[in-house]
DNA sequence: CAGTTCCA
DNA sequence: GAGT
């Protein structure tokens, strides 16, 4: 027999090609924590740059053989990481496991994430609305894993200025998003004060794409 | 170009 | 809502 990790049949297609998965990694949490804490250990927490020179409110840092970075000369992937020199850590199997049976579940079939980017949100930390675009397939969805303190996500339409949807993400929600929803925008409202059990006055998300 | 920002 |  096979040991199921979903807690329920709790996948939710929230907008056309919008997928909720709620409390979906909870089984695997502490191995999932073990796994982040690893890749941190070899590639710590960072504040990139925004091209135009802002410093970042998220904490990031990444793994796999992508990983996504930022500075003056603009958003991208690559290979090596600034701050050390070295390339990213490898992605634990866990992580890549979770990140390809939520986008299963959510009908994208076959995800290999090439690129895991790990972010932390203290408690007053948001991320402005954006899309992800940084990546050569957009037929590829977007894997969002929260875990600790919970925030309210924003999730935007095509454009910049669309109204916008609040969602509150708990510790071991998952949100998938791909085909039509690929480009929305998305964001987090600042992290309210919290001190989460398992992960204490913290947020941290990971977000699994595939980049090459 | 760049705003994953800040500010009116 | 901005900027080129």
């Amino acid at each position: 027999m096979t040991l199921s990790l979903f807690n329920e049949p709790s996948a939710q297609e929230i907008a056309p090609g919008v997928w909720w998965l709620r409390a979906f990694a909870l089984p695997t949490l502490t191995s999932l924590q073990d796994g982040v804490n690893e890749v941190l250990a070899a590639a710590p927490w960072r504040q990139m740059q925004t091209p135009g020179g802002q410093t970042m409110a998220v904490s990031m840092s990444n793994c796999g053989p992508l990983g996504w970075v930022s500075d003056r000369a603009g958003y991208r992937y690559q290979t090596h990481d600034p701050l050390t020199g070295r390339p990213w850590p490898p992605m634990p199997q866990t992580l890549a496991n979770l990140a390809c049976l939520a986008a299963e579940q959510s009908g994208y079939v076959q995800f290999k994430p090439d690129a895991c980017l790990i972010n932390r949100y203290l408690p007053g930390t948001r991320l402005s609305l954006h899309q992800d675009r940084d990546e050569q397939d957009f037929s590829q969805p977007i894997v969002s894993v929260s875990l600790g303190l919970p925030a309210v996500f924003l999730l935007g339409g095509m454009a910049r200025s669309d109204k916008t949807f609040r969602l509150p993400l708990s510790h071991g929600d998952v949100l998938v998003w791909g085909g039509p929803a690929r480009l929305r925008f998305h964001g987090v409202m600042p992290v309210a004060e919290g001190d989460h059990p398992a992960l204490g006055r913290m947020r941290i998300n990971l977000t699994f794409r595939k980049a090459a």
